[in-house]
DNA sequence: CGGAAGATTTCT
DNA sequence: GAAATCTTCCGA
């Protein structure tokens, strides 16, 4: 599995280069794992729209001050979970969001889990692939160099391949809304759906 | 202590 | 296009 060190670094560093790698769940029920197609940079105290912005610390960011390579989860509207990976090393607040994987273990469970038989909507955003790979608020601060959750060295994504948009849904944030910290794998079929809302024309 | 809004998903 | 649903944060 990646080690601690490889998390130690700017989020947006490593979110490049956890594109294409395997994300693992150990559960009672067996082994339930994606490959991550999709995420979001979120860099802490200069970045509007990140939790930790102007170096929030609270019970809920509390996780992003440690140092990288633990889980940040957090529920959201109510009603979805969300995993991410904190990056870089203490008292640097930097997340990475996953947003979708392509499933490749387990794929029975997470139908399940989904109640759905489509393989294209089992983890394309955010909050499904918490509910697909059962993941929930219990595996806050866990430390992703253990066994029970941890991310796998799979595939290397060249930067070809790698398109760079802005953030989704964060219109909040002022100018940081405009950066390009969303990436995902070019031409993969398992990236989250485009957002419905309006986009202004050029 | 009250209110508002949210790093989303699903159904109509 | 809008509802669902509740934690978190901020201001009073």
């Amino acid at each position: 599995m990646l080690n601690r060190q490889f998390y130690l670094r700017d989020a947006n560093l490593v979110a490049k280069d956890l594109l294409g790698k395997l994300l693992v769940h150990n559960t009672q029920n067996g082994i339930i794992a994606g490959m991550i197609v999709e995420l979001e940079a979120y860099m802490g105290a200069e970045d509007a729209a990140a939790h930790s912005y102007k170096n929030l610390r609270s019970s809920r960011t509390e996780v992003q001050f440690g140092e990288g390579g633990f889980a940040y989860m957090y529920l959201i509207y109510g009603m979805h979970y969300c995993f991410n990976v904190v990056t870089n090393v203490a008292n640097k607040p930097e997340a990475i969001l996953i947003r979708a994987l392509e499933p490749v273990d387990g794929i029975e469970i997470m139908k399940k889990n989904r109640k759905s038989d489509n393989l294209i909507n089992l983890c394309n955003g955010p909050g499904k692939l918490c509910s697909a790979l059962e993941i929930n608020k219990s595996h806050y601060g866990i430390d992703l160099c253990g066994n029970e959750l941890h991310i796998d060295a799979y595939q290397n994504v060249a930067n070809e391949n790698i398109v760079a948009t802005p953030r989704v849904n964060i219109d909040y944030a002022g100018e940081a809304k405009d950066y390009l910290w969303r990436y995902y794998i070019k031409g993969n079929k398992f990236v989250s759906k485009p957002s419905t809302k309006k986009v202004k024309s050029i």
